[in-house]
DNA sequence: GTCTATAAGGTGATAGAC
DNA sequence: GTCTATCACCTTATAGAC
């Protein structure tokens, strides 16, 4: 059973090559995008062979969703103690906030989350992405007394695209100034959880 | 030369061909995602060989290329409309409301716009997607005697992904609400021209 | 348990039949 | 001018050597 995907108890090396071949995997999806991910590509970044890969992980869709999982799992930790620290009322600018300061800094794992979601390959559930800020939308919303004046599942999924894109941008071109589109998105979606007509 | 790419004078059953080869490979697009598509499955719902779309497109890329371009000509005039006759003030809205419409109202579109901006495929100036659009911030700020309090560029990244994310909402799932999210779309990144210190 | 050798199928592109 | 037959390559996955 040394070649289940999920096994609980691995062996100390099979735990090493399998951090190595999603390390590579990330790092190739970063480079050459979701679609330009090939076992072959990944073997010879690690050092070994295509089979040796199939060793490790069942199938390629399997060694690409375990990269998937360990970048989603750093984001969604980083996020979620921001979101907790700052309580309910601040929770949706500490989520923006947060989850652009994590994905700017580690730059390789953007391509993947934002793949992960647009792309037509390893397609999930959508809402999985909108609705945990919709969550902390209503949450804030209550908190402040704020009359809910449109929908919280449509404004998290505006901020979200806005979000990705705002990462692609900082992606593309290294001289495009990240923290101020950061602060001017904040400040143009804090209606929504703030106060206003709209 | 009539297997040319390009060519100006083609005969009347090349162009028909021709045609049929792009809408089927926009139809894939739309369906398999820019990945998916490949050669054979253009050909087998056009009811032809490979081969045969190799006469009439010199390469791959240049089918998808052909289809893309085909497709953004068509947002193009329809946007192009729309901002002329609104004018300087209303344009960025004009801009925000056409696009919304036009790519809501031929879904087949949609994908292939958004993965040809945000997938590593078919990789293209980036600028192209948000230059238009800061250009009629610009103006419009203009017209309307508003301090640029913000960088219109980062303006444009920021509605251009809002507006790629409602979309791919619209397409996603069929029950959700576009046009209640347009609306607020619009209300949330109207000060980006209209005024408000921000 | 780990990985090499091999297979089976699909890819984009070409040479040449009609 | 149009398209069929073919090619060389690269993909994922398996069987079995060590």
């Amino acid at each position: 059973m040394a070649s289940m995907d999920s096994g609980k108890a691995a062996t100390f090396t099979q735990q090493a090559r399998r951090d190595q071949i999603i390390d590579m995997t990330i790092a190739l999806v970063d480079e050459k995008g979701y679609a330009g991910v090939s076992l072959s590509g990944i073997a010879e970044r690690a050092g070994i062979t295509k089979a040796a890969v199939l060793y490790h992980f069942s199938t390629k869709a399997a060694v690409v969703e375990a990269a998937y999982q360990h970048v989603l799992q750093l984001l969604v930790a980083h996020v979620g103690k921001a979101v907790d620290d700052a309580g309910p009322a601040q929770a949706p600018e500490a989520y923006v906030r947060s989850m652009l300061r994590h994905l700017r800094e580690n730059r390789q794992h953007t391509r993947m989350m934002i793949e992960a979601m647009s792309g037509h390959e390893g397609r999930r559930d959508t809402s999985a992405r909108w609705r945990p800020l919709a969550e902390l939308i209503r949450a804030a919303r209550a908190a402040r007394g704020v009359d809910p004046h449109a929908s919280a599942r449509s404004a998290a999924v505006i901020i979200g695209g806005a979000i990705d894109s705002v990462l692609l941008e900082c992606l593309n071109d290294p001289d495009f100034d990240g923290d101020a589109a950061a602060d001017q998105l904040i400040n143009l979606v804090r209606p929504v959880w703030s106060a206003e007509s709209a």
